[in-house]
RNA sequence: GGGCGGUUAGCUCAGCGGUUAGAGCAUCCGGUUUACACCCGGAAGGUCCUCCGUUCGAAUCGGAGAUCGCCCA
């Protein structure tokens, strides 16, 4: 067998191997039909254009990590996969492709655009389920969904009528913002800000029928064009006389009124503004007030329009240098200061945004908005970390109505039709949908214009933002508007778990959404409000996680080449590794930043369990060889009895580390029902490595090899026993690893995977307090020794003798009991046990309060073993005086909680007792 | 301009009112202890950013400042 265990953990082959099978078999399918408690997780959907990229992995590893737990608790668990069709990064995408043929979108037609896009949607769509497979996440693939299919597409035909019909979603003609390069409208959302260091332009306008200038201050001269006004504040006593009269716009030689309006800030540059409604937010409101024309001077791709005079056809920026140079040419330029302003970049393709004046679709959110944070503020949604939540809540109270209309051909198509005579516009008469050449569409087609019987009739052309879909991703995916058995049964989802970066584009627009058409027994005729509001929630609880950032502490991007491709990083390292690094780091509210000495240590850490493992399989064969099998050793039914007792001395250490696993267990859970990770972690790598190699196994080697073979049996018993509780434990964040090794042990008939194995769970008799302080005070003794031996330079092949003298009973037995052990641990040839304290004098010593160990002089030093001693002594003193101090202190007597006061008691008897065995000792070598 | 977060050992980070502030890695010393050098044993290393306050008691709570970063306008 030992032939078959490779000394280093080789995780590629057996990943690969149990990736496969896992995805082949199906095990992580999700039922619905047992009743009992649900865990369910919908993920968020990767993006189709997209690779896996390290984000993904500490997103998957941490849902992941809480799905096997659930799972393995015996919950009904789900997690639900999928895609998004992400509208403009793919259509982005497939145009790039076609531009390489020397094709414009425009050429092929929309149907053969789309045509496009789904082929590569399937090729790039698989790839990252593929990724997704391999590297462990175990989702319910027989229940994966993507936004685009049929039964998503007519969600979102649901969700987009009942809106329309209750009146909140409407069209309008409205300043947005444009992307000129993507050509579409985006949301607020999808517009980055970023500082710039730019230019503040002031121009002079003749006042008509005057000498006089107006001088106005703009960083985006070439929308002078499109002035209609200029504005200044009605209180402002230096253009108190001006308004009312005209100036005369420059360059286009048209005369603009000077008006009053109080939006114009005095301490803004000059104080005059110019008003330019169809290029400026803040103008277009301004214009409204004030019955101002509109010109828009641009075309769609941030060209100067043909009303633009001279400049017509120029693109903006050319056109923004020429201007400026005409005006100074005809000495209307004041003059130009640096100005550091943020300029808002398109976040898909980074082209500067245009405000835009266009008609376009919107959703009302402050009526879906109060609702939800409603739900939010009262904890129906609990939302961790804490600050997220008050950020949430924030944004829900400030909302802003959604522009959903985008200007492409990859989403879902507005289900309104327009008449050609009157204008009339017609909603698709359901969410119905068909199938044609393979994609869906509204089938709901209306026939004739209900307002002038008009059969002219043509469909909008936009598309609705991909983030609309999204919006309804956790119900849609169980078959919502359909009351199925999933929805039933896996719906509210149990949890969210996304990063905090998408907090307002994803997560608060499911709550919005999820709240008010979610909701059972046929929204249609039943207000939300009269609804149980645990059938309408998406989600009881919000975790949203930290982001992975480069050693630099950017954020990784594709673009600068600093992204980290995980499934390099699993050939280099095993994804388990991988998974435990993140996951250790992933302490809620702290970005993660890689670096490679702790993917290192996560890699080392497989290792170690991996030769424990080995350790255990390799003197089995020793076992065999007397005649026990395995099945005799490790069987289900044998591991279920563990701890078994072991004759005499032997029987501490297994009840030990099993009041060890009880403990850490308990630890685990409650770190992962708090989503802290890292903990868990720690908590896991502790009891594995330092409980259980470093101590256990250590201590029950010779036990393997007992001549008394019932003793021996027994303690094989329980090493395997404690192996395989230790590999449940351990499985949710290490998955491959804990599947291959379970897999090696005697497993149930019909066991087919250790991830529908329970979790351990405390079992009643492992918690043991007397083992646990008795083994504590062994280990202390243990590391004394091994300390004094380190410090007195013994040579590491010799066995030294000791002494050792404890005032407490219990100590003095307990040692006498576990002789063996503490010897062997210890390095020591002998361990004389005294009833009484020794004379110190030619010893090196270490004493406890409950102990004093002494190691016969040979050839330490003398000089390096009394400045420890000194160094000791001011530390014991300064701890002493702190704490008598304190005592001293009768508020802190009266105040302080009894026990704090009882526990300063004790410890400063302890230390006094301490420190004086020091200063005999000290003295002693001193003279 | 508004909001949020960080600043703790050389590095990356835990700890967030109560004994002598922890971990991993790095460092130093010592190891061919037949599971593991992706290892074993031992050690060293910290005005917990600064100041002021609250408290019997502050790395932990409050305020101000410094500095770095993020989000929103």
């Amino acid at each position: 067998m030992s032939q078959e265990i490779p000394k280093a953990y080789q995780p590629q082959e057996i990943e690969e191997r149990w990736a496969q099978a896992w995805f082949a078999e199906k095990i992580y399918r999700a039922e619905n039909s047992r009743s009992g408690s649900a865990f369910s997780i919908a993920l968020p959907p990767p993006n189709i254009t997209g690779t896996i990229h390290i984000g993904h992995l500490l997103e998957h590893t941490q849902i992941d990590m809480l799905v096997r737990w659930h799972r393995m608790k015996g919950d009904r668990t789900l997690w639900l996969p999928g895609m998004d069709h992400a509208g403009i990064a793919t259509q982005f995408v497939v145009e790039r492709h076609l531009a390489k043929e020397g094709v414009r979108r425009q050429d092929l037609g929309r149907e053969a655009f789309e045509e496009r896009a789904w082929q590569w949607k399937k090729e790039s769509g698989g790839a990252i389920k593929e990724q997704m497979i391999r590297l462990g996440a175990s989702c319910d693939w027989t229940r994966e969904h993507f936004t685009l299919e049929p039964g998503l597409y007519r969600a979102v035909l649901e969700a987009f009528l009942r809106l329309y019909r209750e009146g909140l979603i409407y069209r309008g003609r409205y300043m947005v913002n444009w992307c000129p390069r993507c050509q579409t409208a985006i949301s607020d959302l999808e517009v980055v800000h970023h500082e710039r260091t730019g230019e503040i332009w002031n121009l002079r306008y003749p006042v008509v029928g005057s000498a006089d200038f107006l001088v106005v201050a703009t960083t985006r001269p070439e929308t002078m064009l499109g002035d209609t006004a200029v504005a200044v504040h009605p209180d402002d006593d230096r253009y108190r006389g001006y308004i009312g009269k005209k100036v005369l716009l420059p360059l286009m030689n048209r005369e603009i009124p000077i008006l009053a309006d109080s939006y114009v800030d005095r301490e803004f540059g000059t104080g005059v503004v110019k008003i330019t409604p169809a290029h400026d937010p803040n103008d277009f409101e301004v214009g409204k007030r004030h019955s101002l024309p509109e010109i828009d001077v641009m075309t769609s791709d941030g060209h100067m329009a043909a009303n633009a005079g001279k400049y017509a056809g120029l693109e903006r920026f050319a056109a923004r240098a020429r201007i400026v140079a005409d005006l100074r040419e005809l000495g209307l330029l004041e003059g130009v200061k640096e100005h550091v302003h943020a300029v808002g970049l398109c976040d898909r393709c980074k082209a500067i945004v245009e405000p835009r004046l266009s008609t376009q679709w919107f959703c009302r959110m402050q009526p879906l908005a109060e609702p939800a944070r409603e739900a939010v503020s009262r904890g129906a949604i609990e939302v961790v970390p804490e600050n997220q939540r008050t950020i949430l809540l924030n944004w829900l109270g400030n909302i802003r109505d959604w522009c959903i209309s985008r200007q492409l051909w990859w989403g879902h198509r507005i289900p309104i039709w327009h008449c050609a005579e009157c204008r009339e516009m017609i909603p698709a008469s359901d969410s119905s949908v068909e199938i044609a050449e393979n994609r869906a569409r509204a089938a709901g087609v209306p026939a004739r214009c209900p307002k002038c019987g008009s059969t002219r009739l043509a469909q909008d052309e936009d598309v609705l933002d991909t983030w609309f879909s999204s919006a309804l991703w956790p119900f849609s995916t169980l078959g919502w508007p359909d009351e199925t058995e999933d929805l039933k049964r896996f719906y509210p989802t149990s949890l969210l778990i996304s990063g905090y970066d998408i907090l307002f584009f994803w997560d608060a627009r499911m709550i919005m959404m999820g709240m008010h058409l979610s909701g059972r027994r046929g929204a249609r005729t039943e207000a939300p409000a009269q609804m149980q509001e645990s059938e309408t929630i998406p989600f009881r609880r919000l975790y949203l996680h930290s982001l992975v950032r480069t050693a630099e502490g950017a954020k990784m991007s594709k673009t600068k080449g600093t992204g980290v491709d995980p499934l390099q990083l699993t050939q280099q390292y095993g994804t388990d590794a991988l998974r435990y690094m993140l996951a250790s780091m992933a302490a809620p509210g702290t970005d993660v930043i890689l670096s490679e000495d702790r993917i290192l240590g996560a890699r080392a850490f497989a290792n170690k369990i991996w030769n424990a493992a080995r350790f255990l399989f390799v003197n089995l064969e020793k076992m065999e060889a007397s005649g026990l099998a395995l099945e005799a050793l490790a069987a289900p039914e044998i591991r279920a009895a563990a701890p078994y007792p072991v004759r005499g001395e032997g029987g501490l250490v297994h009840r030990w580390i099993f009041s060890r696993l009880a403990g850490v267990t308990a630890q685990v859970s409650a770190a992962l029902e708090s989503f802290r990770f890292h903990e868990a972690c720690q908590a896991i790598y502790q009891f594995f490595w330092g409980d259980f190699c470093d101590w256990y196994i250590e201590w029950v080697k010779p036990q393997l090899a007992f001549d008394d073979r019932e003793a021996a049996l027994a303690a094989w018993r329980n090493s395997f026993a404690a192996l395989e509780a230790a590999l449940r434990l351990l499985h949710p964040v290490m998955p491959f690893l804990t599947e291959e090794l379970w897999h090696r042990l005697p497993q149930p008939a019909g066991a087919r995977s250790i991830a529908l194995d329970h979790f351990p769970e405390a079992r009643v008799g492992w918690a043991d307090a007397a083992a646990e302080s008795e083994m504590a005070a062994l280990q202390e003794i243990i590391i004394a020794a091994r300390n004094l031996r380190a410090e007195m330079k013994v040579d590491p092949k010799r066995k030294v003798g000791a002494s050792l003298y404890s005032g407490s009973p219990w100590i003095l037995a307990l040692v006498q009991e576990n002789l063996d052990p503490l010897k062997r641990l210890a390095s020591l040839s002998e361990l004389s046990i005294l009833d009484a304290p020794m004379d110190p004098a030619g010893t090196a010593f270490r004493s406890t309060a409950q102990f004093d160990l002494l190691v016969p002089y040979e050839r330490g030093d003398v000089q390096v073993e009394i400045a420890r001693l000194e160094k000791d002594i001011v530390r014991l003193t300064n701890d002493i005086q702190a704490k008598e101090q304190r005592l001293a202190d009768d508020s802190f007597r009266s105040k302080a909680p009894p026990q704090v006061v009882r526990n300063f008691e004790a410890t400063l008897a302890e230390r006094r007792a301490e420190l004086s065995k020091l200063h005999d000792h000290l003295a002693l070598l001193k003279s």
